[in-house]
RNA sequence: GCGCCCGUAGCUCAGCCGGAUAGAGCGCCGGGCUUCGAACCCGUAGGCCGCAGGUUCGAAUCCUGCCGGGCGCGCCA
């Protein structure tokens, strides 16, 4: 609508360009939007206001010259009128509004989706825990917003990957095979001794229990021992963190192996291309790169003087292989307390000759768990945590999905885990899920009382004149715009706002036919009712839609 | 000290590519079920949009400085 709006604007200046009405200027940007109050109409716009500089004239003036001469050939404007400092208020025909509704309930789960002929390939990168422990909120947070964002982006019409990136090249996972090692010793000698910055989580424990069940520790060395735990202890932490994730409806494409890339020799390979770009020198008996040059604050080791690679140097060799694989954009999501990394990423891409703009980050703040109204810092090392699988055995996935959307992913997050459980009634969403069963029901009853959707919908649609339904309609026709939005921007709480807000204005117009039963959804006046079975099937359909996209199911009855 | 994020109603947060009277949920107070689902709806109260400047016809929104909270600044992982 939107688009059509703009075409008749356009089509408008030229011709008061050409009839001299108006002097020929460059367009400035300008804004077509929904006003807030619905007496400012349908849409509004503020082109005049913009004008008025390089028009040198009254924003008045001109809004009234272009309200006069807009080429509307299609007519699809019930009224339009100037207003305030200068603005244009459109209102839209009934039948614009009407086409829509059928538009909807044709293409169904369909509606809101793009088939694009040459798709983008898109790999976005999340969650990656080390597998050292379980998931916990962070990692949910992090897992509802990198899936939403991929199954929005798939449903307009882009390929994505999804890829989780496994760091097991490093320290951490000798000492998750340290602790569960000294775990097993302990039960026969409390006495020995525990790693200094082991895991202490309980999980450890029961990995220890496990592992000594499979295999028979005590005729090990210590070192052999400690290896097994070790290989164990990861083969077991990534099956539980894909089992979690597979219960949280986060399924990967890739999982994809740091050690992999020094065993295939491609951190040696990608040294040799930095090196053949002159972009690395020796410094100390260490070598590094030079991302100061493309924008990091300093040069970055990529190999210490004892010869060990830092996680830098497999980061990057993991991205070049990355866009290696044809990716026109790749997306990463990680914690905030990595945003430090960023420019020297963003700095090695660059001087590996890739566009800036290839790799996004999107940031999420860390989530503050509160518990009888106490904040509770997290801790892996420390085993203070709650896992993303408590969670989700307490609220249920539905819940948890919604609720790690409901905030900006730039903004902390404070998770009371009392409220969330004991008011689970009061959560949002349930609160759409609600109208979605409404409408459901509603379907039922018109099926007992034999109305139904006819086939020929134009003929009914002419009945739709409340004001409510409008504005259910209106709402509604935002939802492609929406999900184009929040591909550009990953702010993908936008949606479960704009559930909430669909939901609300389905209930407040349900509510009509408590008080009159003459607004009820299924009334005694035949046409009336099959179009209100229109307008309350496109909101299903939609909301279901929305909710699909979060990965929330849309259940029929409660 | 430097960098990034945040500061909006009692609480948790939307709104922030400048626009018309600043919103929601929860909480408080008061209403609404003989007929489509009350997991709902309606109403009341509650705001120096952290502070101070600046840009603009117009600032919660953009710029600068300050205050407060979080995070990050290793040849750690």
């Amino acid at each position: 609508m939107k688009e059509k709006i703009d075409d008749i604007l356009q089509k408008t200046l030229k011709k008061c360009f050409e009839k001299g009405l108006l002097k020929e200027c460059p367009l400035p940007t300008y804004l077509i939007e929904i006003p807030n109050n619905n007496d400012h109409g349908h849409f509004a716009t503020n082109l005049a206001l913009t004008l008025a500089s390089p028009q040198r004239r009254r924003p008045r003036e001109i809004a009234e010259i272009i309200a006069d001469n807009l080429e509307d050939k299609g007519s699809i404007f019930e009224t339009v009128e100037t207003a305030g400092a200068g603005f244009i208020n459109f209102r839209i025909r009934p039948e614009e509004w009407h086409r829509l509704l059928i538009e909807i309930t044709e293409k169904r789960d369909r509606y809101g989706s793009i088939d694009r002929g040459t798709k983008e390939k898109i790999n976005i990168e999340f969650v990656s825990a080390n597998p050292t422990g379980p998931l916990h909120l962070g990692h949910g947070r992090g897992a509802a917003l990198g899936d939403t964002i991929c199954r929005i982006l798939s449903f307009r019409g882009h390929e994505v990957v999804r890829e989780f990136y496994i760091n097991d090249a490093g320290l951490q996972i000798r000492i998750l095979g340290e602790s569960i090692y000294s775990r097993w010793m302990q039960k026969k000698n409390p006495a020995y001794p525990f790693p200094d910055n082991g895991y202490h989580g309980d999980y450890i424990t029961d990995l220890a229990e496990d592992i000594s069940t499979e295999v028979d520790l005590s005729s090990m060395e210590p070192e052999k021992a400690i290896e097994i735990c070790s290989k164990k202890g990861k083969e077991r932490m990534l099956a539980e963190i894909n089992n979690d994730l597979g219960l949280f409806r986060t399924q990967f494409d890739v999982w994809f192996t740091e050690s992999d890339l020094f065993s295939n020799g491609l951190v040696e390979r990608s040294l040799k291309e930095m090196e053949a770009r002159k972009e690395l020198y020796e410094k100390d008996g260490a070598l590094w790169i030079k991302t100061s040059d493309f924008g990091d604050d300093k040069d970055r080791v990529l190999r210490k003087s004892d010869g060990q690679f830092t996680y830098f140097a497999s980061d990057i060799s993991y991205h070049l292989d990355k866009h290696g694989r044809g990716f026109s954009k790749a997306i990463d999501i990680w914690g905030a307390d990595h945003h430090g990394y960023i420019p020297r990423m963003q700095s090695a891409m660059k001087a590996n000759g890739i566009d800036e703009n290839w790799l996004s980050v999107i940031l999420i703040q860390l989530v503050k768990l509160f518990k009888e109204g106490r904040e509770i810092k997290m801790s892996k090392r420390a085993g203070q945590y709650v896992t993303l699988r408590e969670l989700l055995d307490e609220v249920g996935v539905d819940a948890a999905r919604f609720i790690f959307l409901t905030k900006a992913h730039d903004s902390q997050l404070d998770f009371d885990i009392d409220l969330v459980k004991k008011h689970d009634t009061d959560n949002p969403v349930y609160y759409v899920q609600y109208a979605h069963a409404r409408v459901c029901s509603i379907f039922k009853k018109a099926e007992a009382e034999g109305i139904s959707i006819p086939s020929e919908k134009d003929l009914v649609l002419d009945t739709l004149t409340l004001d409510e339904e409008i504005s259910l309609i209106r709402l509604m026709e935002e939802f492609p715009s929406l999900l184009d939005e929040i591909c550009a921007s990953f702010d993908a709480h936008r949606l479960t706002y704009y559930l909430a807000d669909l939901a609300a204005r389905f209930h407040k117009y349900f509510n009509l036919g408590l008080k009159n039963s003459e607004n009820r959804i299924v009334t005694a006046d035949i046409p009336l009712s099959q179009a209100r079975l229109i307008l309350a099937d496109a909101v299903r359909i939609v909301i279901k839609t929305g909710l699909n996209l979060l990965g929330v199911n849309a259940p029929e009855r409660m």
